[in-house]
DNA sequence: ATTATAGTTGAATACATATTCAACTGTCAA
DNA sequence: TTGACAGTTGAATATGTATTCAACTATAAT
């Protein structure tokens, strides 16, 4: 029984706790979807963005300046944060603002922040 | 004095919020440890296997069988999510045991995929 | 010592991604 | 409607990464 799963040539195998593992792992779209989330924040550029977005509504013009980067770069990775709707954004004329999507990124952010903080 | 960090073209910045913000960003070094460690934990294998660690100490044999994957695969994403601290081993024998090395990092998870199953 | 098990590691491949550049759209003012 | 500004987008380049494979180390048993 301890061998119906078995992807390796291991005799150590604790087969309970493997079976009781797997059957509460969340499902692949689940794990899928965090990791991507994880990917898309896992960049200085995006984690920057997020920084600035945390702190006040900004528009893609004060987001280059604060980075000090070209408004394409920014455009691109703000493209990257919407589709996964970890940003947001409104037109005001000629400007677009951007904002947070969600307090639970602000959340994650700070409390991974401060995580982060410790261990530098 | 709103153009000393002007990057573009744009006339619509906000001069005063831009410089409070640029002053208050974390440092490189932090901004780049955050990222990094999103980076790492932004893959779906880590992120199983940081699910199955959040439950309980396990063998690169048990991970395996619990992901379904070759001991290497394994062994290669422990090796960095070790480099980061992620997680911590033991040997026991032959068998080396990894496991969770902060409880920030289960409650980064923890709420991060609470915030994912809203959303998915 | 020899053999088998448990895990690690380096190189190779295949794939993904950040930034740049140039061309584009949308909005406003003259 | 023409021009300028604010932002977006596609292609290209350069770089980075996950997995596989084969060879390796470390521990235990015979």
């Amino acid at each position: 029984m301890s061998k119906n799963f078995c992807v390796c040539d291991c005799s150590t195998i604790n087969a309970s706790l493997v079976e009781k593992v797997r059957e509460s792992m969340p499902d692949e779209r689940v794990i899928s979807t965090l990791a991507t989330f994880y990917e898309i924040i896992g960049d200085s550029t995006r984690c920057k963005i997020l920084y600035a977005l945390s702190q006040c509504e900004m528009c893609v013009c004060d987001l280059s300046n604060v980075l000090n980067m070209t408004k394409s770069t920014i455009s691109h990775q703000l493209a990257k944060l919407k589709d996964l709707r970890i940003v947001k954004y409104r037109r005001e004329g000629k400007a677009v603002y951007y904002s947070l999507d969600d307090e639970h990124v602000a959340q994650v952010y700070s409390i991974s922040l401060k995580y982060i903080t410790h261990t530098v």
